[in-house]
DNA sequence: GTCTATACATGGATAGAC
DNA sequence: GTCTATCCATGTATAGAC
């Protein structure tokens, strides 16, 4: 792994876009030093010369990309205060993203991490940027839900994480469907949403039913 | 693309199961016609004259594998009359087809699809195989439920096979995780299945509810 | 320290042997 | 009709030029 002189770091930062650029357009199976390389415009081995291997940069390509593109919607994450908003914020993450794949690609990196090992712990860590941030957004909102207590906003944000990348891929193969996926997962939300509206009396009886019928 | 002699069969055969194991085990990254032909112990070669080509190979595994794996458990979801069943059911098949890897094995071909042109109908329709059984029960168990009315079983069904794609692939970097994540997911269910115990009073002022904010 | 030329491995595809 | 030997493209990695 080289020093960081400016030149240095300038061809780092071009193989590292290209990498992005390759995983997201090409994916997973057509990343390689050549193709990441042909798309950054520089020499295929200064892959090999700068970050050891082909795994290691996509390995940094995941963490770069990964807190650059959760960066961008933080403030925004950080301003929600209810459920509905957060879908909202959720969907419009989802348009924002879908064109520049930022998304798929974690989606690429969990295909590709199956066997790349030193993959799977980078792209875990890409997945916890978002993963923490979904989880601060939820203990806010879930805080007076019976949904707080029961499900916990630890898993239900990588369960939220987790989905939004299957449905990213999905979406590769059926966009429609994908479209009606994510429309259902709002309405689900809306539903949640009601819940908070209910009376006391009949807030107490859901719970009083989780309650009896929950395993744990 | 040769006639269905019974050699030609066999070995065909042979290469589909040499393909659902080079894909669940190496991912679609490693996966080619050398590595599935020495899964499936014949020579690489035949991929091409048996297929055309490693492309129409893995679409034709995807059909094959998803059919084999929606079979096995058809009846079982057709048995189902519950939300709280569904989890159930639903649990049961993560953990049963974990080990064998036939769930993330589609996420591995939806990585694949992004490129790969065949591919892309193929994993489409190996994912609507699950999609239609799980829209099926979906239709029967949220019927009363305000989610029935409002979000639709087809949205929804689509959201659960592509999430449960997502967590399994998120399961192969971070196990806990995704356990974590079903745990939520089993959770948030039996919240919506606590809607369907509440009195008429409370089930109207929810739907009241939705009817206000909902968008569509 | 940075990068290019080059060696060696693996993958895709076909012409022709059986 | 079925399969093998072989060719060329692509991928990984390094020795050595600048």
């Amino acid at each position: 792994m080289s020093p960081e002189t400016a030149k240095s770091l300038e061809t780092k930062t071009k193989l590292l876009d290209g990498a992005l650029r390759t995983l997201t357009e090409q994916g997973i199976a057509k990343t390689s030093a050549r193709t990441v390389a042909a798309a950054a415009g520089v020499n295929q081995a200064l892959v090999f010369y700068h970050f050891g291997s082909v795994d290691e940069l996509l390995a940094a390509a995941c963490r770069y990309g990964a807190e650059r593109t959760v960066a961008r919607y933080r403030p925004r994450l950080a301003a929600v205060t209810s459920l509905s908003e957060l879908l909202t914020v959720g969907r419009e993450i989802h348009e924002q993203e879908r064109a520049g794949g930022h998304v798929a690609l974690l989606g690429q990196l969990l295909a590709g991490a199956q066997t790349h090992e030193t993959l799977g712990p980078a792209t875990a860590a890409g997945l916890d940027l978002w993963i923490v941030e979904i989880e601060k957004v939820l203990t806010r909102v879930l805080a007076a839900t019976p949904l707080g207590e029961f499900a916990g906003p630890a898993g239900l944000a990588r369960a939220v994480a987790a989905s939004f990348v299957g449905i990213e891929l999905y979406e590769g193969v059926d966009a429609t469907g994908a479209t009606a996926a994510l429309d259902a997962l709002e309405q689900l939300g809306f539903v949640i949403g009601a819940l908070e509206q209910l009376g006391p009396v009949a807030q107490r009886a859901v719970r009083h039913h989780l309650r009896r019928t929950s395993r744990r």
